[in-house]
This record gives structure tokens, sequence and C-alpha cells, in this order.
DNA sequence: ATTACTATCTCACGAGTAC
DNA sequence: TGTACTCGTGAGATAGTAA
């Protein structure tokens, strides 16, 4: 799209940074080729070409060249900066899982119910959980890795407890949505027995009942994320 | 200084813009080739090096190939993406001249002292201004061009005025640093006799005295401008 | 010291094609 | 359909050098 040939954006990139917008800075062809770690015929080069297409003017005063940046070439370097700038920012705010239901009952069903959760689940949740967990195994390889890949996302923490017996690790609450329907929690347990390719699930309701699907049946699962934002 | 290659970037930026950061996307490479105006070898060539270069994974799930890319590949973008931005915004906020002082009155200092113009002057600078002008003889054709280019600078606008028997034109004061001590306003006359190697200031106190120099002198007059933000 | 020409080289790209 | 190899071409780099 840009009409700014690629291997100018530095060079013009380092003559913003010189400060060659408004003023004409004098520069040497040897130092911006340093600057652009190129060549001090290269700078040269790009200096001719980026001036006979309009996007920088030069100035001989008797041995000194001078140059500054023109409003084209302002122009076309926020183009670029703007297209660079949506793209990094355009990226979905949600990962993605498709897999099947299985088992009724998940590991996770019996410890989701203990009072030294339920209560972190109300005050972080805002609900109980219906008792029982929704599992679903991952088919695709890119699931998985999906699921490892939550890590760098911000979680809801429940926090691990003791009963006095024993103690029981944290879980990390995922918000999510079950067909794009029904409102879940995806959940990551500190201390599971189940392989990576398996995700469980809680909810207000009794999930399968509300999507109307059982055991084998495919679902798929939208876990929200803050894209990260540009500093 | 960033190790990701130029070329690379617009692949890289087209991948963030299909939503790659966090899920692995299908993509082919004959689309992606389109995408960044390239053909289907390069979009291929590119992809095996970036993934060997660590800035994005891919899996093959049967046919079908789908892409991700790496916190590397972020960070990298990001780096790339912070360099842009910080050249843009890193242009310095005046316009410098540089020249040598000429003749004790220029034209301005009689009409500078009418009241048509000290009453704004008065409201819309904060003084009137003492009678006489500083007149600055640029030496270089880069100064020159500097004048000229204030027009694309916002200025405090002091109207024109009728008494009766004739017209004055408007002025325009761009408030100015002398020898970066002595505050002052550089003026654009709408009716000048003047060339445009020559700059008129005007100042609350008399220039010449409060750095000590006068006719013959060197002086380098810095006009503050508000750099254009990124929108 | 400069800038910028000419010659040379390297490597990114696209064409053809195997799988 | 796909991906990715080889190979030829040329844009863009550097080296040498003139002005």
């Amino acid at each position: 799209m840009p009409e700014l040939k690629l291997q100018h954006i530095l060079t013009l990139a380092e003559l913003f940074a010189k400060g060659a917008r408004y003023n004409f800075i004098p520069i040497t062809t040897s130092s911006l080729g340093k600057s652009i770690h190129k060549s001090q015929q290269a700078a040269s080069k790009h200096l001719l070409e980026l001036e006979s297409d309009g996007y920088i003017e030069r100035l001989r005063t008797g041995p000194k060249v001078s140059v500054r940046i023109t409003t084209k070439g302002h122009a076309e370097m926020s183009k670029i900066f703007s297209a660079l700038k949506s793209s990094l920012e355009t990226f979905p705010s949600y990962v993605e899982f498709k897999g099947v239901i299985i088992s009724g009952m998940g590991e996770g069903a019996y410890y989701m119910s203990m009072k030294g959760y339920t209560k972190q689940f109300k005050s972080k949740l805002g609900y109980i959980p219906f008792p029982g967990t929704l599992n679903v195994k991952l088919k695709d390889r890119e699931f998985i890795e999906a699921k490892r890949s939550l890590d760098v996302h911000p979680a809801i923490m429940v926090n691990g407890f003791s009963d006095g017996k024993r103690t029981y690790g944290w879980v990390k609450c995922y918000p999510a949505k079950v067909n794009n329907i029904v409102d879940a929690a995806l959940i990551l347990l500190e201390r599971t027995h189940h392989d990576d390719s398996i995700i469980e699930l809680i909810s207000k309701e009794n999930i399968k009942k509300s999507i109307k699907l059982s055991t084998g049946s495919q679902v798929t699962i939208r876990v929200n994320v803050k894209p990260k934002t540009i500093q």
C-alpha cells in the first residue's frame, strides 16, 4: 500500500529522529550510512531517491548539505505507522477452543464444590457454580497449544486453602462463552490429573442442559482476553 | 537495531492483522502472498524464515497449516513500532534561525507602535512591545526556507485595522527566544517591503540592550512550534 | 574531507515444478 | 487443491574511485 520503498523507511525514520521535519538538518551521507547500518553509498542513493520521490528536500549551502522532510514524507511515514499500529491492535481479543464433550463428571467437580472454593467463586465470579464441570477433549494440537498460551493472560485467581487434613491448590478462572451462548469459566487447576488435551469449565447453569448437548457433541469455547496495548 | 528482516515486517504485520497473535490461524501461502503483494513462493519463504528465527510457530493438522506469532515475534514488532513512533515524535519542537543584526530601525518599528496593533499585542501577547524591532538578516538559504515553513504552524494572529485614511495588514506572531535568553516574538507582516532573507522581532524589552549586542552581531532565534501528534 | 558515479555481488523474488 | 524445492533475474547492497 505505501508507495515508500521498504528500504527507505529506516532512512526516513532516522531523518525524523535527527529533527529534519521542520528544520533543514545538516547531514553527511557517511554519518547517515552509519546510523542506518548501511554504506555511505547506500545512504547517498537513499537520499537521491527520497528526494526525487518528493519525500525530502535538500539544500546545498556551499559545501554542506542539509535535508528536510516534506509534508509528503511525513504523511507517508504516518501512513505506515498507522498501518502497523492497527495491525498490532487488530488481533482479536479471544482465544478459541474446539473439542467434544467427554465424561459427565470431571475430577474437578468434587473439589469445586468445596466451601473453600465456592466462597471465592461467589465473590470473584459472582455465582456459586453448578455442581459438576463440563469437560471438553480438544482434538487438534492447535487448541492444546492455545491452552498453554492462556498463561500469558490475566486470570481470576481463586486461592488454594487447607482444611486441616490437606491443602488444595489454586484455580485460575478465565471467563468464557460456550457455543457463543452460555456464560462459563474455563478453569486451570494447580493440581490436575488431566492431560493437556482436556479443558474443564464451570458455570452458574448446567451447561449441557443449557446447550442441549451431551457426551460426544462438538462444542466451541471462547475465552475473552484483553489485547495488550502498545506502550 | 531490529533483527527482524525488513522484508518480513509486512508479512508479520499481516499475520497480526489476521489475528495470529494468540490463536493459531489457518492460512495458505498463496493467500498470504496476495495479502502482502508478493508471490506464493515468497510468502512460503517468509514463513519458513520467520519460523526458523523464532518469530512464529507453525502447526500442521493434517493438510492444513496454522500459524501463530510468538512472544518474540510480538516483542520484535513492538520494538519496531516503538522505534518508528519515537522517531516521528522526537523531532524538535522548534524552528531555528541564525543571522546577523542589521539596521537599528526596521520598517515595522513605526507601524508596530500604532494603537491598532499595540492594543492587540497587549491582550494577545501580554505586553506592549518596546518601540523598535530587531531585524535579522538570515545568511543561509536553509533559514530562509525555514521562514517560509513557519506558515504551517499556528501563530498568534493580530488583525489588521483601518484608521479611516488607510488600512493596515495583519501581523502573525510566533513566540521566540533570542540567543536562548530573551523572550520575543518573530513577526510576519501581511504587507512587507523586506525580502525573504530578513526576519523581524518584537519584544517587551530592548533586545539589543538585553543581549548586549549591536548591528553585525550574530544571533540565534528559536521559534517554538507544536509538534503534530500521531492520530 | 565531501557526494555520487560505475562495477560487482548478493540475495529476495517469481517461474516452473515435484510432491 | 496445498507447500517448498531449484534456478534465473534484477533490485539493492558494497567497493573503488572521480570530482
